[in-house]
RNA sequence: GUGGGUGUGGCGAAGUGGUUAACGCACCGGGUUGUGGUUCCGGCAUUCGUGGGUUCAAGCCCCAUCACCCACCCCA
């Protein structure tokens, strides 16, 4: 059998790859109006690095990444997320040291291993943003309003933002608690999921889909009650910012992010029609973080989001450009001689940057003609014996059909008239 | 890791036990010697994901296996 691609990995083929260019286009132009710069980093990290950022009991670390020893017995891994190695490079080449706050982007790809399914990829991409070394309201509110200009931009509609706040590891452990006692004695009346998260991560059963789990939740202490005095007047900055964007959001008390780094600010963009995995854009603070892996103490704010979920809202709601590759014209060369004079001036021509084509495949006049049209040309460039012997050159127009000879000399300079009235 | 669905040429898709595997699109060629997009004609699966089994006979039945899709879980 024929060697196939790893599961969940993808082939971006000719007229996909246009969409990519089209997303990766307005994701740079918006960033870059931002003030935010492009960064890039190695595919594979220490696994170390993962572990420490990510979190020792997150799925991600516990049963996703994809782990392998080098040749020297060094434990890497494919990067799951970007955050943990933004954060490494912002310690490790001391962006500390440069005019704070670092505003950082990236895209790229990311890998997990996970069952595929829509919407979700083993080897899928990111783009994403992080703010290192500020940690005011106005922070995050940029970011987020960063996320919404972009969707407005490319004209994405029905969009949800959540938006929540989960506290200091202070007032973090303080909801955690609580929430264990409030479910404590309904515990057995839990679904099997949560009843496993109460212990591992028990704010995750907020976010249950289960409906019983979330009847027996409705009264449960949440995040906004648990939060300390700094967190919960930074979550009201944020949120009178965020009004003062016209960011149209939704606090969402029962949003828990995934990944054990986030603190204060947490935030979400859903889209219903991709499917099950509608989640376009997650996000958060995470004060901790860059401390955790070894760094002294910075604030950061980030968000990452996933490019084939944005492209998939894009084709649903059939925002995507249309794009036909226009060849400006095809020269067709019948015979050897004509081919050779024909491949110069073709050369010169590409010298000029006007976008030619030519038979590959020393096809007859008329399946080139037909080759011609099926490509979108605009001209037939046709180049026989018998125009080599006149020494001119017939120039077709495929549009209306008509055709003119031109001396060869004078073709060159003729076509690019055309060329640059056309353009 | 668990559950459900699907697997016929490049794509879409008929065909549910009987001999040469519809059709549409795409692709290639041709309609007298050098003129496309329309039209007409022709070509294009020794074979139905793979391996085994049942049967006189299997794309159609059974078993296994692989791949893909969807959902749970998790997350972007």
């Amino acid at each position: 059998m024929a060697i196939q691609r790893p599961k969940g990995t993808q082939d971006l083929l000719p007229g996909t790859v246009e969409q990519w260019q089209y997303l990766e286009d307005t994701i740079r132009n918006v960033c870059r109006e931002f003030g935010y710069e492009e960064i890039r980093t190695p595919m594979f990290e220490a696994t170390e690095l993962f572990q420490r950022g990510v979190g020792q009991t997150t799925d991600i670390v516990k049963k996703e990444m994809y782990t392998f020893l080098d040749k020297g017995d060094r434990s890497m891994t494919l990067r799951p997320e970007m955050t943990a190695s933004v954060c490494r490079a912002y310690v490790e080449d001391k962006l500390y040291g440069q005019p704070q706050p670092v505003k950082l982007y990236y895209i790229g790809p990311m890998f997990r291993y996970e069952r595929p399914q829509s919407g979700r990829y083993r080897q899928f991409h990111q783009f994403g943003v992080e703010v290192l070394g500020a940690d005011q309201p106005l922070v995050d509110a940029e970011v987020i309003s960063l996320v919404w200009n972009l969707y407005k931009r490319l004209g994405l509609v029905g969009l949800e933002v959540h938006v929540n706040s989960v506290g200091c590891p202070t007032c973090r452990a303080e909801h955690r608690k609580r929430l264990q006692e409030f479910l404590d004695e309904r515990q057995s009346e839990l679904c099997s999921d949560c009843q496993e998260r109460f212990e591992r991560n028990p704010l995750r059963i907020l976010d249950c889909k289960n409906p019983s789990c979330q009847t027996l939740t409705a009264g449960a202490p949440t995040t906004k009650d648990t939060l300390c005095e700094e967190c919960s007047t930074h979550f009201e900055g944020v949120l009178a910012l965020l009004g003062a964007a016209g960011v149209v959001y939704r606090v969402n008390p029962r949003l828990v992010r995934g990944l054990d780094y986030y603190t204060k600010t947490a935030f979400e963009v859903m889209v219903e029609e991709i499917g099950a995995q509608s989640a376009i854009c997650g996000g958060g603070r995470y004060d901790g973080l860059v401390e955790e892996i070894g760094g002294s103490p910075a604030p950061g704010i980030g968000f990452a989001m996933g490019i084939e979920r944005v492209l998939a809202a894009l084709q649903v709601q059939n925002k995507l450009p249309e794009q036909k590759p226009k060849l400006f014209a095809m020269l067709i060369a019948l015979g050897e001689k004509a081919q050779n004079k024909a491949f110069s001036l073709l050369c010169e021509l590409r010298d000029q940057g006007i976008p030619v084509g030519i038979d590959l495949l020393g096809r007859s006049l008329k399946a080139q003609l037909k080759a011609a049209d099926r490509q979108n040309a605009r001209f037939a460039l046709i180049l026989g014996e018998a125009e080599l012997e006149k020494n001119v050159l017939l120039i077709r127009d495929l549009t209306i059909g008509e055709q003119t000879e031109v001396s060869l000399d004078k073709s060159l300079q003729e076509i690019n008239k055309k060329y640059q009235r056309g353009v």
